[in-house]
DNA sequence: CACAATTACCCACTTATCCCCACAATGAGA
DNA sequence: TCTCATTGTGGGGATAAGTGGGTAATTGTG
């Protein structure tokens, strides 16, 4: 599982180094293939190891062709999911149009999810982290909590 | 299966070169022979490896010709239904009409979705991608989720 | 049968991708 | 503090992929 948080750098060809800790078990396990799509919600992209992705893609082919919201998640999360193989060097090509849809510039943060990546670029990743927090803070006790989030213990 | 999305370009005789990668697989599993038709709901172009379409032929075939909707189904489907074989250097001819129906202009976006082939005109594929995220962003929390995808964890 | 229109094959060119090597930065151990 | 190994970064160059267009083959039509 993935946790934690690296900057990292794009090259100019688009490359990305992914950290050394993760690749033999990548090309282990997936044989290095990535695949990389856009979030649903915020300005990132998702980079799963194959066999994490392919669980998603059960799950949204059973997902009807003809509902209007199901088919958008299709198409949105299908539609960009790109195939990146790692190189000899562990590196990853991020096409241009993954890249431009997250405004990813030269330094980039990547931040482990457990069963994927967050690709963010550092700018965006820094100003939605402290949003976050202080929208956490300003909340407390305030706001209604959803019901899983009443039995969450740190 | 196919996934992802490539930019490709639509030259002046009307061809477009599938990618590289699923050229191989389309020339053993099905000859290279693969079925355009136009989509339902979207302006766009459906491309079908022939075994797939067969199954979709099957389905269409056990429908009534005596109910209009799936009369319909069945004349839009397969009267648009094109048998576009890749030549030797892994390209395919799309009929003009073909182009017409979809708005394809020199920019492609040929779209992966597991058993078939989508293809947009690059700018109308950007739009909807656009319009799609933001009515994903609008409705999130405030629209009742289908019970599918309440159950959806990416 | 001749002609035009369309399609397929071939070759040439440009662009993108991947492999390789080099260098810089970092951290560990002696 | 010096040395060495590892990791991240940059870029050259071989190779493959995508694109454009000439020409031959095929098809359909009058």
């Amino acid at each position: 599982m993935f946790r934690g948080s690296f900057t990292l750098t794009l090259d100019d060809k688009g490359r990305l180094a992914l950290p050394a800790r993760y690749r033999d078990r990548l090309l282990s396990e997936n044989q290095g293939q990535l695949i990389c799509t856009i979030d649903l919600h915020d300005p990132c992209l998702l980079l799963f190891p194959l066999a994490e992705w392919e669980e998603i893609e059960e799950k949204l082919q059973s997902l009807s062709s003809l509902n209007p919201q199901e088919r958008r998640l299709q198409r949105i999360l299908l539609g960009n999911a790109t195939e990146c193989d790692m190189d000899k060097s562990g590196r990853i090509l991020l096409p241009a149009f993954l890249r431009q849809h997250a405004g990813l510039n030269k330094n980039i943060r990547l931040v482990g999810q457990l069963n994927k990546f967050e690709i963010w670029d550092e700018a965006a990743w820094q100003d939605r982290l402290t949003a976050d927090i202080e929208l956490e803070q300003a909340q407390a006790g305030s706001v209604e909590l959803s019901e899983r989030l009443q039995d969450f213990v740190l």
